[in-house]
DNA sequence: ACGCAATATTGACGAGGATCAAGGGAAAAG
DNA sequence: CTTTTCCCTTGATCCTCGTCAATATTGCGT
């Protein structure tokens, strides 16, 4: 059987190139990489990919499916710090306590590539490329990070659901998939903890933006009917009516 | 005057090596490093270090006084998204974009260090050393930045105050000053802003605090009388009574 | 296809915090 | 030292959202 050549090949021909770490890599430096990046069996829904306070090792990368990062209060419950999308990458936040602060989970049935990090911080010393797109992806989650807080603090419920909803139409749009149409990976009680609202308020938020026409929502197929009014409500613009 | 000598040394003599930059670098890295850093002349109360929308060029790094970040939401007001003490770093989630996404602004007369980000980065082609350091701040500002996000989701007024109060203690113990009495270098209202509160809210929480016995507040002058009675308001314990 | 369990909705109620409005005190300006 | 201004504090009221409880629905296993 071939022996490296598919190895090498599997960045390079991975539909989310350019939202992954090769990006902007030359070729040979892609196939480098390739080299020492792990690909594994799909994983089932509820499998964790790393866990809080395990050791830190490696970085993950999100080839399909989805994953939810949360952390286990000392009061016993979860804080779900945010959701992850293909391409995306976990784990960056263990690098300086050598230790992961925080668990990830799947959300579905999920491809997961993992990246050794020593090995990266090697090659990385090679191809100042890489280093670049290392910082840029850590500086870009950086970003994603404040939104976050943003988007939590001062906000009402209906602004919230507005912005994590505009948040997932344009993810999904990066990804080449529908802004108008998409499917939420997660649980209604999931999103809610993210949001830091009540699973109850959620459900009467939703309704209420479905009854104003913002939106429609079944189940976990939600359709973005008004994406104009939800950013006006986002913004805090008494736009409506 | 001597020409080269200070310049090498002012990162190496630099009371808080150990918390910025040149962590762990040998001293002929340090001085290397300290060649690129700009130091400038101390800013008064109220000056921008980095305005949001600006082209990112450099890092920043606290070396006196302090600072704080925050953003403007299309509304019109404005949120905090953090404070910066001495040996912080400025400027790191604005790699990826190249633009500043949010604003910085001294919170009192403060010396700043510039280090021009082009310059750090082929430094740290050549200095593997400084890479890691660079990579290990980025992921600490990541963890810090998803305690923020924990600190604002579904926790009380008296968690939230508790929280910063207890990370103020810390950090100035990490800069060698007392964990229990300290002077919160920004307003009232910028603190109730930063935690997602009115102004209102922070005042009477203080005073809540204060008649509990667990703290001691004379403007902007705080005591720590009960630490441990605080960590444990924080991890949602119904301690107290 | 059936039945059970987990998840999601809906309603009623109450509490925590925002808002509105006014008064007090400390720092800055003269 | 006095005056002004800004910030902080305090009080009263309203409203959003959390909580409790019951019901409906979805998804899962057999």
């Amino acid at each position: 059987m071939p022996a490296t050549s598919p190895a090498r090949e599997k960045c390079r021909t991975c539909r989310l190139h350019s939202l992954c770490l090769p990006r902007e890599l030359p070729q040979g430096d892609t196939s480098e990489l390739a080299r020492i990046v792990q690909t594994r069996r799909p994983m089932k829904r509820g499998t964790y990919v790393l866990q809080a306070g395990g050791h830190f090792q490696s970085i993950f990368a999100v080839r399909t499916g989805s994953v939810k990062t949360s952390t286990l209060l000392p009061s016993g419950d979860e804080h779900i710090s945010g959701f992850h999308l293909p391409g995306e990458i976990l784990g960056l936040d263990a690098i300086a306590s050598r230790s992961h602060p925080s668990t990830s989970v799947t959300l579905e049935t999920s491809h997961v590539c993992e990246i050794p990090f020593t090995e990266l911080e090697h090659l990385s010393e090679r191809i100042p490329a890489l280093q670049r797109q290392l910082l840029r992806i850590m500086s870009r989650e950086l970003s994603t990070e404040q939104s976050t807080t943003h988007l939590l603090a001062r906000r009402s419920a209906e602004q919230r659901l507005a912005m994590v909803l505009l948040d997932f139409s344009q993810r999904f749009a990066n990804r080449g998939l529908s802004a108008r149409h998409f499917r939420l990976p997660m649980s209604r009680s999931d999103l809610a903890n993210y949001l830091g609202l009540a699973p109850e308020t959620m459900s009467r938020t939703f309704r209420r933006l479905e009854a104003r026409g913002l939106l429609s929502i079944a189940g976990k197929a939600v359709v973005i009917l008004d994406p104009i009014a939800l950013a006006e409500l986002v913004d805090g613009a008494s736009g409506g009516s």
